[in-house]
DNA sequence: CTACCTATTGTTATATTATATCATACTAGT
DNA sequence: ACTAGTATGATATAATATAACAATAGGTAG
């Protein structure tokens, strides 16, 4: 059975952006990070679209919301996210992405689709297996993967078809 | 058996060189690329250094042989390289590195050293697998992957110990 | 409470990376 | 030589990212 990916396909949003906003309340809680509103703006942002957003685009919308409107500030609420696990960077496309399996231990697998630009995180255990295993040979301590995968995501291959 | 990476290693570095110059000539003669003496040129450079050398620097050596001095300059040879399989683009690091690997179809895996800079490129079959049936699983077609580990290579593992 | 310390935010300035555009020069086929 | 396609050079600017310092908020020891 296919694991659809909520971000290639309609779903209850509402679903996901409670989830990754409960999981940012329990790190306050479980290790007393400080969710200011800033940062907690910057996560709604994120997880308001199940895409990549580059650290202009979240500026305009925290100025737009009366936080500061140069680029420290979003770089820095996003370089928060990212160290603790809230949002991950995607190098590919100098952006960021809400992390949308908060709290699992993963290191992050991305399918970016080139057509409508959605980003999708899947789990990745297998792959991270390969991937020690292929540093292994090499006598290379691991410390994180980034894997970015580039194709198209199901909604845009059925788009192509019906042309 | 270790597999050791040329990257990590002392070696004979004459071999890389000629062996990557060897694989662009041929595809020369076989596909009838056009290897211009600017980009025949940054090929060397980047198989010069086993590491990933961002545009401006790369354009910097370029400007020193004679070439022009702008960024397209480096830019576009570097495109170049990299559309016909010659060399990787790196995005974590906004950089480039020579193909270790030419003529091989491979999804490159990229074994970045964070103490050095060196970069490994691995053989990343295995890798490639699991990629596909993680992207399978949310039917999303896979055009290209790209994986970067970031970590610590045996040199410089070592090298901490003796401190 | 107050003085002190630290983390956070705001602001200015600048660095780094990348591309758009147009002019010029080279190549290959006719 | 003429022409179409390709490649290079040069100018300008866009997009991404960080350094450095000032101002502010929050917690802690006395
Ligand atoms: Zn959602
Ligand atoms: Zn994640
Ligand atoms: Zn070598
Ligand atoms: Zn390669």
């Amino acid at each position: 059975m296919s694991d659809h990916s909520p971000a290639f396909h309609d779903h209850n949003h509402d679903t996901c952006t409670h989830d990754v906003l409960h999981h940012a309340e329990e790190l306050v809680r479980r290790d007393g990070i400080r969710l200011t509103p800033v940062r907690r703006r910057t996560l709604e942002i994120l997880v308001s679209e199940h895409r990549a957003m580059g650290a202009y685009e979240v500026l305009d919308r925290l100025a737009a919301d009366g936080f500061g409107n140069q680029p420290p500030v979003a770089y820095r609420a996003l370089e928060f996210l990212v160290e603790h696990g809230l949002a991950h960077r995607i190098n590919r496309l100098n952006a960021f992405a809400a992390c949308m399996h908060p709290g699992e231990a993963h290191s992050p697998l991305f399918l970016i689709c080139q057509a409508c630009e959605a980003v999708a995180e899947a789990p990745s255990d297998p792959v991270r297996t390969a991937v020690e295993q292929a540093a292994a040979q090499h006598d290379f301590a691991v410390e994180r993967v980034n894997i970015e995968v580039l194709g198209t995501c199901p909604a845009c291959a059925g788009d192509a078809k019906e042309c």
